[in-house]
DNA sequence: GAATAATAGATGAAAGTGCATCTATTCTGC
DNA sequence: GCAGAATAGATGCACTTTCATCTATTATTC
């Protein structure tokens, strides 16, 4: 029922760890004046999707975002004409978003800090076969967290 | 320079599974009334700090709060009576903090429902070894992040 | 096929957060 | 011991996030 001494410092670990790597991030974004980290997530996944672009509810379940406050998010990129969005003709209550090219732009410069800092942090972890062992084990973790719902 | 894939795989693991799981913890506390998760690092801190109580810049280093943000948090739960201050005499620019008996039931009354949590989601990995590995990797992180500031 | 439920997304109000700045006190170097 | 720097903590302001609720549309059920 109550969790053991490791499960607990995995818990702690998983918190601390993402809390402090990812403050610093976003301090170093916006010290070269670029976007907050969140965007970039909006940004990638949407340029993966390509032409066809999703739906905001789908990006709000792939990147775990609250509803309204992706609908807010996506407001202010779309008006920094970093995404577009037009009406889903199938379903009119629905629309879809692309990225437009001066979002790929951003995202590109964004991933000029970013890509490093992901390097600079993670390569703490030096051998392969741990890094590898470690996001397996957190994935099983958000992968049993998903289904559960 | 760039970070490699399995680098990326793993900031993305930490990232997911930590959001992910702490949304969940922090909804169950709201559904039965209790405070979010963060008060509980709080009060937890504190207790364990016992009768000496502890002084909010220390609260805010061990646990990665904004300033202004603690701040105002503890005015939140003193005025909830779930903490105490007293004038700290040596220096008079600063306060000590402790928990109240108040405060102490109504961590019991979380930890009644987030240690089972802790417990349901890392349980997900079962080898006592998998699970230090783990989080001994993840310390790795923390611990040369905060070194270079 | 009309009534009801469910879904996509927007929005007002309230709470939380970060940033810059402020006051009060203590520390440092001369 | 005094001037200037540093530190503890509070606070105004702007921005973000959450919660609850709303509108519009689509799905379901009888």
């Amino acid at each position: 029922m109550y969790p053991t001494e490791n499960e607990t410092r995995l818990w702690v670990a998983i918190n601390l760890s993402q809390r402090l790597i990812y403050r610093k991030m976003d301090a170093a974004l916006k010290e070269k004046r670029l976007p907050p980290l969140r965007w970039y997530d909006v940004l990638w996944d949407l340029e993966r999707a390509g032409e066809k672009g999703k739906r905001p509810f789908e990006l709000e379940q792939s990147l775990l975002f609250e509803q309204s406050n992706l609908s807010r998010l996506l407001r202010r990129m779309t008006n920094e004409s970093l995404l577009e969005e037009r009406q889903f003709s199938r379903d009119r209550r629905g629309k879809i978003l692309r990225v437009t090219e001066k979002g790929r732009v951003v995202r590109k410069n964004m991933w000029k800090i970013y890509g490093p800092l992901i390097h600079e942090y993670m390569s703490q972890i030096e051998s392969e076969s741990e890094l590898k062992q470690s996001s397996a084990s957190l994935n099983r973790l958000v992968d049993c967290s998903v289904i559960e719902d």
